[in-house]
DNA sequence: CACGATCATGGGCGTAGGCC
DNA sequence: GGCCTACGCCCATGATCGTG
């Protein structure tokens, strides 16, 4: 594998932490010539599955799916998981997509299998999330967020797309008075008060304390499962045809060590809602 | 300081995981 | 191992928070 195909899961499987990732990132966006000034991407994809962007958006999500449908291909799914923010999008270099394009590249162990066999397709990235705490007190909503809500419930009955929506509020955020601008800001202030002190109240529960004991649960299941996998794609790989046998050996071993666990765990959890996340 | 993640919105598709 | 359900992710937007 080449240096600038290395990505995000490959790192996150070489246990480089997140801000040495970015720095590296950075170099390899610099040797494909892209300055400084422009953001990097968090390259789920090898480049040898990124396709050019379709549209002269800023935002650069590669994807099959159609666009403001929300329908998706059925060919499989090749796409990035980029941050919603703009500055998060950044071109990758066509050149570079051209050269690697023929070129098998590595995966994460948990990638590879994903039998891009079928369609050349790429899996998208997918994880289960922890359940929310249904005990914690909401997050409160931004200032925009806030103004993003009022503005979709006028514009509901236009028949607009979701993107065309969402579009229209950003300009009319832009061009809100200052005046009521700052009424959103101050009702974000407050909730956002309110919550902190909601949230410290919380902290001394012992339905906080539960939930975070099901977080760290949830976690370390999540880590067995995964060895659990790579335990299985490794022997169906290595034996492919007397695969059945070992297979289901495997896959009860793998049932008994997650499944007793996990899915009483799961039912028997408060749940929470914290929203957290476990992409790494 | 830079930059990714999150939040709301809705519809549709694909995947993880539970269950038999 | 196959079926089925729940839910994550995609699309756009900008502010804000968290992390390295």
């Amino acid at each position: 594998m080449k240096v600038h195909e290395i990505t995000e899961e490959d790192f996150v499987a070489l246990n480089v932490k997140r801000g040495h990732r970015r720095l590296i990132q950075r170099e390899i966006a610099t040797l494909n010539g892209i300055p400084k000034s422009q953001p990097i991407i968090v390259n789920s994809i090898p480049p040898s599955r990124v396709m050019k962007p379709t549209s002269s958006s800023s935002f650069y999500a590669i994807s099959h799916k159609d666009n403001n449908t929300g329908g998706e291909s059925s060919s499989g799914y090749a796409s990035i998981r980029s941050s919603s923010s703009p500055f998060s999008s950044v071109m990758i270099d066509s050149n570079t997509v051209k050269e690697t394009n023929s070129g098998k590249t590595s995966f994460d162990e948990d990638d590879e299998n994903s039998d891009q066999s079928s369609n050349n397709g790429y899996i998208r990235k997918y994880k289960r999330h922890p359940k929310p705490d249904p005990n914690a007190p909401a997050k409160p909503p931004s200032a925009y967020v806030m103004f993003s809500n009022t503005a979709r419930a006028q514009l509901k009955d236009h028949n607009l797309s979701f993107s065309d929506i969402a579009k229209i509020v950003g300009d009319r955020w832009k061009n809100l008075c200052a005046r009521e601008k700052q009424l959103y800001e101050r009702n974000a202030m407050r909730a956002k008060d309110e919550y902190m002190d909601a949230f410290n109240k919380y902290k001394q529960t012992q339905e906080y304390r539960d939930y975070q004991a099901y977080l760290t649960d949830f976690k370390s299941k999540q880590e067995e499962n995964k060895k659990i996998m790579r335990q299985r794609k490794r022997l169906k790989r290595d034996s492919p045809s007397s695969s059945s046998g070992n297979l289901a050996d495997c896959s009860s071993n793998g049932n008994n060590s997650t499944s007793s666990g996990s899915s009483s765990d799961y039912n028997n959890n408060n749940g929470s809602n914290i929203s957290m996340d476990y992409y790494g």
